[in-house]
DNA sequence: TCAAAGGTACGATGTTTTTCGTACGAAACA
DNA sequence: TGTTTCGTACGAAAAACATCGTACCTTTGA
C-alpha cells in the first residue's frame, strides 16, 4: 500500500534547524540563550549562529516568537507530532515508495531492534484493533 | 529500546546522490546516459550534471564503475538493503532517539497508512515468531 | 550616570552541495 | 577522411546551508 504525496505546507527544516526544533520540543518555548546553551552541551556553537538560525526558522514560519520582552521567546508553530509525521511520510515516500510495511520489515529485520521492542510493537498492533 | 549508533563506513549520500542511487537499485548497473534519462522523467537535468554526480559518488566510494568500455557502467558498492538500513537507523536515531516502536506508532497513527497495510504488518510480525 | 553585560539585527564569509560550460577524445557514418 | 555525434574530465559558477563578526540598543548595578 502506498501513502499519498505529503502536503507540505511548511518548508522542510534543515539539519541544523532540526537540532534547534528538538530542543524546543523537549523543553518548550525558550530563549535563544537557552537553546544555545543546550546546543553547546553537544557541540560548540557561537551564540549569534544560533540566533541567526532561529531567526531564519521564524522567517520560514517554522517558529514564531513572543517579542513582548527583550528576550524573545521562540515557539514551534506546528506540534512536534505533526512535523515528525511529515518528515516520516517524506522519508517513507522517498526511500520505500510509500510502503510503510516495507519500512517495517527493515526495522524488524535489523538486529538492532530488540525482541522486547518487537513484542511492544505487536502489543501495539493488537491494541489498536 | 534504543538502537546503537550506526557504523557508517561510507559517507552518507546527499539528496541528489540518493536519486541516482535509487535508479541504479531499481534498474541495475547503468550508464550515465540511462540514469540521466530516467532522472529527466522526473525533472530537467543536464547530462553533465548527472555525470558529475556519479563521478563524485565514485570518488566517495559509494559507486564503482566498469571502465572497460567507453560507456562506463556504474554499480552501487553496497547493496540497496544495507544502505537503506543505515539511513533508516540514522533517521530513527535523530528523530525518535532510536526507538523503533515510537516510529511505528507514528506510522500506524498516520491515517495515510491503510488498514490493509496494518494487516500486512501484523502478519509479518506473527510470521517472524 | 556610566560602564559592563547581555540582548537583537544583519551583512559577510565559509562550506557543502548542485549545476553547468568547455575542452577534448573516441566512435559512427556519409 | 572529415564531420557529426556521443562519451568523459574537470574547473568554475550557482545555490543552499551554516557560521560568524560587528553594530547598536537595553538592562543592570557599582
Amino acid at each position: 500500500m502506498k501513502s499519498t504525496q505529503p502536503e507540505n505546507n511548511l518548508p522542510e527544516p534543515t539539519k541544523a534547524e532540526l537540532e534547534i526544533l528538538q530542543i524546543l520540543w523537549e523543553f518548550g518555548p525558550s530563549t535563544v540563550r537557552f537553546v544555545n546553551d543546550k546546543l553547546n552541551e553537544q557541540k560548540e556553537v557561537i551564540y549569534t549562529s544560533t540566533l541567526k538560525q532561529m531567526q531564519i526558522l521564524t522567517e520560514k514560519g517554522i517558529l514564531k516568537r513572543d517579542e513582548s520582552q527583550m528576550k524573545h521567546i521562540y515557539i514551534p508553530v506546528e506540534a512536534e507530532e505533526k512535523t515528525k509525521v511529515q518528515l516520516l511520510d517524506r522519508f517513507v515516500n522517498t526511500l520505500y515508495k510509500g510502503s510503510a510495511s516495507q519500512l517495517m520489515m527493515q526495522l524488524l529485520g535489523n538486529e538492532k531492534t530488540s525482541k522486547a521492542e518487537i513484542e511492544e510493537i505487536k502489543k501495539l498492533l493488537d491494541s489498536m484493533k
